[in-house]
DNA sequence: TATAATAACAGTAACGATTATCGTTATTGC
DNA sequence: GCAATAACGATAATCGTTACTGTTATTATA
């Protein structure tokens, strides 16, 4: 089942890797209403599963729903703790946490997620 | 608004702390029907997000649905990719993550998340 | 140990994010 | 062009979780 273009899947795409703010797939809706009007939710749904797993983009759950990142390298993030947004943190992959865990381990360790939680520069400025 | 004892929230939590596989709400459910036929799933739910918001047991979010981890130390895991099974992987907890990250960063990091990915020793073993 | 206050319960309805269905439309290879 | 089929829009269904309601159990106090 070979992918065909669409028109809907690209404009998602372009849409998600333009922001930093790892949208909910409802908040990536409304955005895309204003170019895409007739877009269908479902539409959107099935476009972001097929993309994130193909690796194009990173799903994660945060909160109640899912959120997206249009930028599939490994990196890290903090989920503020007072306004539950999600940010990017600025920091090299450590790679090195994989090998660290694949010692003695009779698996295999392919990638890792690294999540931090607690408070944001914004909410720790305005508190 | 301080806690009263309950039978039900007590057997809820020895159940989860004698098992390690990280069950589910549901997985608990049906466990916990045998020494309670009449245990609500709505006094499950709500005992175990009593349980996880006062820091007694950990939950995340896995596939489609929360685990529910009864080792509430920090300690880390591993999503299978083929079995989709969660395991806990023995390994020192890594404060100086926080620290690392903490760096020039100008809110607060107070803990984090670390989840690995890749195939666990059964099937590995078994491909 | 009776009583009053209220946390917790069982049962069930509601919610909401996500997924599935279905008839139609658009893309693609020949 | 044309046939095959991926993708669409619209909408119904799913399912994990939460909220509601009247009743029961715990706890502190008299």
């Amino acid at each position: 089942m070979s992918m065909k273009y669409s028109r809907q899947r690209e404009l998602i795409l372009d849409n998600l890797c333009s922001r930093t703010d790892h949208p909910t797939a409802d908040e990536l809706y409304i955005d895309l209403k204003a170019t895409l009007p007739n877009l269908s939710l479902g539409t959107l749904y099935r476009n972001l599963a097929l993309l994130s797993e193909n690796g194009t983009i990173l799903k994660f759950h945060c909160g109640t729903s899912d959120r997206f990142d249009g930028n599939n390298e490994l990196h890290y993030h903090l989920i503020c703790e007072k306004c539950n947004r999600l940010y990017d943190l600025d920091h090299d992959p450590l790679l090195s946490l994989n090998n660290m865990f694949a010692t003695d381990y009779k698996g295999i360790i392919n990638s890792h997620l690294l999540v931090f939680y607690g408070v944001c520069e914004n909410c720790n400025c305005s508190a």
